[in-house]
Parts: C-alpha cells; structure tokens; sequence
DNA sequence: CAAATATACATAAGTTTCTTATACATAATA
DNA sequence: TATTATGTATAAGAAACTTATGTATATTTG
C-alpha cells in the first residue's frame, strides 16, 4: 500500500469499514477513497485490493454485482449480513489494537518520580 | 503475535521504542513488558521476536551484549546512534499510521447537514 | 522428590499479506 | 496522437508472521 509496513494487515478492516458506510462500493472507488480520507498517504495498490476483495467474497462477507458505466465494467462490492457481522468484530478489533499501540508509543508516566 | 492480523508490521517498532525508554532489553522482557503494557492482549511469539531482533541488529540498528544472569544466558539489546535516528522516523510514521486509521474508523461527519 | 511451569534463546517449515510488474480495455485530456 | 485517468485482473517474489520443535536452567507445585 504504501512505503510504511505498518498498514500490513490492516487492509481487510479498511474496506470492510468503508463498504458499511457507502453500502455498496466498487474496487477503484476504494482507492481513490481512501487517497482521499488520507489526503495522499495511503495508496491502496491493485495488486493488493483486488485479491482482498475476492478472497473476501470467497469468504462470503461480501457480495458482488457488476455494472456497465460509460461502457466500463464495474463491479460493486457491498457486506452481506455475515459481513456486517464481522465487521463489528473487525472494527472493535481495530480499536483494541489502535489503543495498545498509543499505549506502548505514549506510557502513562510512572507514579514513582 | 495474536489472533488479530492488526499487529503484523509494528513489531520492528514496538521494539524499538521500547529500547528506546528502557535503555537495554533482553528478549524475554520484551514480550512480558508488551504483555504488562496491553493487559495481556499482545503476546509477542518468540518465533517473531527473535528474528526480528537479529535482522536489526544485522541492519545495524541494534547492538548486542551477552550477559550471564542466574547462571542463564541474556542477550541485551540497545539501538546504535543509527537506531536512535530510525526510531524517531518510524515512531513519526506510526503516528501517522494511527492517525490515518482513526480517519478511517471515525470519519469526520460530513458539513452537509 | 518428581513434574510442571517459568525463564531464556533459537530455527525451520509453512501461511498470509503485501509489492512489483504486467496485461487488457475504454474515456478523457494534453 | 500520446499520455493520463478509469477500471479490473493475475503472477512472481518478498516480508512478516504462525506453529512447531529444540535446547537448557531455575523455580514452583503436587
């Protein structure tokens, strides 16, 4: 995704995250999305996204419709209700992990001084 | 490390940052120091540790220095001057990192309204 | 006292997740 | 007309991990 490692395993929970809120989204979107909400930071490459959708889809927390637009192919990923399940364990997941890391980056300060 | 894929890419700064606060660190502390710091939720697997441990040292990052406790081998560990340096660069990133995936997570409602 | 647990390091095989490169196709812009 | 943007896809390889196993000493528990 990007130059930083520490994205490494967190692409799953972003796409799932975002489909709960736009309800169906297609892969591209996802990118520019995520470009987007990270003002440039975070570029989601092809050969990452797709086969994470696929191998989500091949789970079965999501489901997939294709679209013709302007004569280009598109293919609309949204959660199914196993999905929207699981992304609630993602998310609190997610929150767990973002708050041990702030608590190992920024230790509460010894109460011996 | 744990059941959540999260973790995956942090460990090389976890460790870093730990060395960083506690001067020299053996292996063993390390993972009952994440252990401490995440109320159990985070328990490093000593088949990433110590990989990881030689690879920075290998890179130059860390330096080693054997010791003798209780008639049981440490090997202690400290970031070199360039390990300092790196530090303060990926301790930048995953600032970043987690300021990026709280943009993700809780998105700023849109003005619309 | 014997067995289990804690302390301490190490590596090898396999899996997952990603990067990099390539491929195809249409629409819009320079 | 050539490049960029839009849109999807896969294959080869790298990197970071899990799981399992191995060695060794110290301490605790039954």
């Amino acid at each position: 995704m990007k130059n930083s490692q520490l994205y490494k395993g967190s692409l799953n929970t972003i796409i799932m995250k975002l489909l709960e809120e736009n309800g169906k989204m297609y892969g591209y979107e996802i990118t520019q999305k995520v470009k987007l909400i990270t003002q440039g930071e975070l570029n989601i490459t092809e050969g990452a996204l797709y086969p994470a959708l696929h191998k989500l889809e091949a789970e079965g927390l999501l489901d997939v419709e294709i679209e013709k637009v302007d004569n280009r192919m598109r293919k609309y990923y949204k959660l199914t209700e196993t999905g929207h399940k699981e992304t609630v364990n993602r998310l609190s997941e997610l929150e767990d992990f973002i708050r041990n890391m702030q608590s190992l980056v920024n230790p509460k300060p010894s109460l011996e001084f």
